[in-house]
DNA sequence: GTCTATAATTAGATAGAC
DNA sequence: GTCTATCTAATTATAGAC
């Protein structure tokens, strides 16, 4: 049973996470103050440690945030294109999550910034979320008939992610650098495509 | 005139921008501190005041000291091919440009962390150097046979960057997730390999 | 639940001894 | 030049009023 005040603390929960992903994909993890983040929510500091025990757990909450977004969307959409022949199924998933890495640059930065390093934080990301997530698509994305072996997967992965996101992770810097404002709907349709056929040719 | 002063004076520098770049790297502009790379340099945190006015001017030193080393490499590894075909020369050009990610990861990862947001540390790193490195060589990576025009090279500039470095940026994940190790010499040359036939088939 | 007040650390920058 | 000591401000986490 959903209380008026048990209404209002998830509400609360929602806005804190909401601005730490924000917060954590622009400044770090440790760039990002908690007093920030309250701010960004509306609210305090104190109810930080209040919902969530500590910064590192509000991360992790962030971090389940932005992962379990990216799994509803590429799967809602995947589940769309069952019957499409092969190749056109696997140009548009990888169109898809270009689309997905333009609307949550936070993603990529949070991954880059985490990954760098070797931190319990790193760890608890590959091993909760992104190796279910890797050994659930990958093997589909690199089908027999593109000849791949694991050790390709791995370089196709990271070549796939990091092609499809950094234009947008740094977009101010993409602005400034090449006039090209990769927040645009032909900016982001273009690179989406670009990356796809690219990669499946 | 160098005396023994100068000399060490120098020395000292040389040690802290090298540790400067590896902190600021690893952890973030704000998540690196001070005290964190004077440790590293072997010496105290007033010295860094004194050599550096700001904790801005040393990571504008850093920035300095990374750019001037990919510079330096790939201008001196092009000048050997002037000769090959235009098509093997761009391939060896990203070849060039992938060795160089894996062997000095912090670029990419300074890069990230500056260009995401709209400081002036991003500002000042496109207009000194990134913009004057891209106008220079992306015309000519993108060579009228190529057919592209120039939104095109943009996007082509940051599929190359984000597909030839992520892997290296953030190899303590790859290395969990997908148990490849980007730092052994046939991952780098597969990679570069891979990259290179990409974009240039 | 939400907030303010505060404790304990740690940050960048400065001052001064050597 | 190099180092230690210190200042001011900001950090996370905690305690307690409402």
């Amino acid at each position: 049973m959903t209380t008026r005040r048990a209404e209002q603390r998830d509400a609360t929960r929602e806005r804190i996470v909401e601005a730490a992903l924000e917060a954590f994909a622009e400044k770090g993890f440790r760039g990002a103050s908690t007093r920030d983040i309250a701010n960004r929510a509306g609210t305090n500091q104190g109810l930080i440690t209040y919902h969530f025990q500590s910064k590192d757990a509000l991360w992790r909450a962030a971090a389940d945030r932005i992962i379990g977004l990216l799994q509803k969307e590429l799967g809602e959409h995947l589940a769309g294109l069952e019957f499409a022949n092969p190749r056109e199924r696997r140009r548009e998933a990888i169109r898809a999550y270009v689309r997905f890495a333009a609307a949550h640059p936070e993603l990529f930065r949070l991954m880059v910034d985490e990954g760098k390093n070797s931190e319990e934080r790193m760890k608890w990301l590959v091993d909760t979320h992104l190796k279910p997530m890797y050994e659930r698509f990958m093997p589909e994305a690199g089908a027999s008939d593109t000849g791949l072996d694991a050790s390709m997967l791995a370089h196709a992965y990271y070549v796939m992610a990091g092609a499809g996101s950094l234009i947008f992770a740094v977009a101010p810097e993409c602005r400034r650098l090449t006039g090209l404002d990769p927040a645009t709907r032909t900016t982001i349709e273009t690179h989406a495509d670009f990356v796809a056929r690219l990669l499946v040719p």
